[in-house]
RNA sequence: GGUGAGGUGGCUGAGUGGUCGAAAGCAGCGCUUUGCUAAAGCGCCGUACCCCAAAAGGGUACCGAGGGUUCGAAUCCCUCCCUCACCGCCA
């Protein structure tokens, strides 16, 4: 959410960041002024009244401990109150639609972000390794899966339909490994606090990581109790702190979960619907950070960088792009995306999007109402980061591919060999 | 799921219709005094919003949330949420 007081101070700022995004949400700015308006005027006037009101009922109480007659007093505060009445449902109305715009109105992109309208425009900012060279014909994750019984997708859609995936045998235990391996590395070596959070959240936790109101589609709720499967650990984790003022020398917190994530991916049916890539249930560790405004930035790099640490240890090539304007999440001000090069898929190869890292500064802080107290004493938001570290099927897909034999077994790279019991797949 | 008790400021805890935004204590900050790792005294010490160009200042709201009764509600009534205890059920 962006602060109402930046949009009145800085309206045309505010309009020309919004417009780099694409979304012809600067448009939405004049309302938004224009209700902010009626609601201080209403508050104004209200707040007017009911200083009367408070001034003469404390001396309808005065004139009556003297056993005086207050009746004239009494008419006076009735009509009043009438009119608190009236201004107080239009103030109200006014702030609640002032609250619902801001809601859908999205963050301001970092101003040195690269500046487009989709994909085109992201900048590969590093890469990692090489493409391996692989014995023709390099065969998919799809195809490996089935032939090593390390995934059942038929089986998976009999049970939920299409878009689950079903481990199986070595493949599930592949999985169980890369979690344990990244949990590891994130808690031994980059110091993050491990959590094991609720899968299921209230509506509140879903406004406050941005998922609502505007993605609601995308969401698997459960209508009876108003509650929500999380889309990713990002919202049990990040909101763990919600409404909370923390002391400035607990910050920067640093957290990292394993959880599963459902999504319903409402309109991207036929879309990379081959294999494991875009599913509605998969897992993921998940890292995320509370920081101060001063220090997120080189929070935003180093969580990258302990993201990409997995892809290094595994041995798997990878490219980092920073994501233009256009490209951006509703609520963030900057991400780099972490692709990780799966040999089997796509037309000879493809980069696997399998994390993203994103700074929303305060705009996810200011929705769930987390801020920290600073050494002067004085309140400020918290900013708030968060990236995969990793996703897993897509890691697994690339993993499988990368380290395909040519005698159609896999290899296991060595860091994952205690995790997994075994060097190899066949 | 049932029954009962409760939700007050950073914490403890008073307060059952009118100078209560809220006593008192603790913690915290400042000053003074005495002085051996501390004590005593005094003062300050919630949040959000609105008015004001800004500062100063003023105002409104907030005692779990939302409604209601009333000239006036932390206090009375209703609904909901949550916590605790006991019972039931249960991996």
């Amino acid at each position: 959410m962006l602060d109402i007081r930046l949009i009145r101070e800085r309206a045309d700022f505010v309009r020309e960041r919004l417009a780099t995004r694409g979304g012809g949400d600067e448009q939405k700015i004049d309302n938004v002024l224009r209700i902010d308006g009626e609601r201080r005027k209403a508050e104004t006037e209200l707040q007017r009244l009911q200083s009367e009101r408070n001034r003469l009922s404390k001396e309808i109480g005065a004139k009556r401990s003297r056993k005086e007659s207050s009746d004239e007093l009494e008419t006076q505060v009735r009509k009043i109150g009438e009119e608190i009445a009236d201004l107080t449902q239009r103030a109200n109305a006014a702030e609640e639609e002032q609250k619902k715009l801001l809601l859908e109105i999205p963050n301001l992109p970092h101003g040195d972000a690269p500046l487009g309208s989709n994909a085109s425009a992201n900048k590969v900012v590093r890469s990692w390794g090489e493409k391996p060279k692989l014995r023709e014909p390099v065969r998919d994750h799809v195809d490996l899966g089935a032939q090593l019984k390390l995934l059942d997708l038929d089986r998976a859609t009999k049970l939920s339909g299409s878009g689950f995936i079903c481990f199986t045998g070595a493949g599930a235990k592949l999985e169980r490994a890369l979690i344990q391996l990244m949990l590891d590395l994130h808690t031994r070596e980059h110091g993050y606090l491990e959590m094991s959070p609720p899968f299921l959240v209230r509506r509140d936790c879903m406004i406050g990581t941005t998922q609502l109101p505007k993605f609601e589609a995308d969401m698997y709720g459960l209508e009876e109790n108003q509650m929500f499967l999380v889309p990713t650990a990002e919202v049990p984790v990040t909101n763990f702190h919600r409404e909370e003022i923390l002391p400035i020398v607990d910050l920067p917190k640093k957290f990292v979960a394993y959880t599963p994530c459902f999504r319903r991916e409402a309109g991207s049916a036929g879309r990379e619907t081959r294999g494991i890539l875009r599913v509605h249930l998969f897992d993921k560790v998940e890292l995320v950070k509370i920081a101060t405004p001063e220090k997120s930035y080189d929070e935003l790099e180093s969580l990258t960088t302990d993201a990409e640490r997995v892809l290094q240890l595994l041995g798997l090539h990878y490219r980092v792009i920073e994501l233009c304007t256009g490209d951006l999440t509703f609520g963030s001000a900057k991400t780099y995306d972490i692709e990780v090069w799966a040999p089997g898929s796509g037309q000879g190869g493809a980069y696997l999007e399998v994390s993203s890292c994103s700074n929303f500064e305060d705009f996810q802080a200011r929705r769930m109402n987390l801020r920290f107290k600073d050494r002067d004493g004085k309140n400020h938001f918290c900013h708030t980061l968060n990236g995969s570290g990793l996703a897993l099927p897509r890691l697994f897909a690339a993993l499988i591919e990368t380290n395909q034999q040519a005698d159609g077994s896999v290899h296991i790279p060595e860091i994952l060999q205690p995790y997994f019991g075994a060097a190899e797949i066949r």
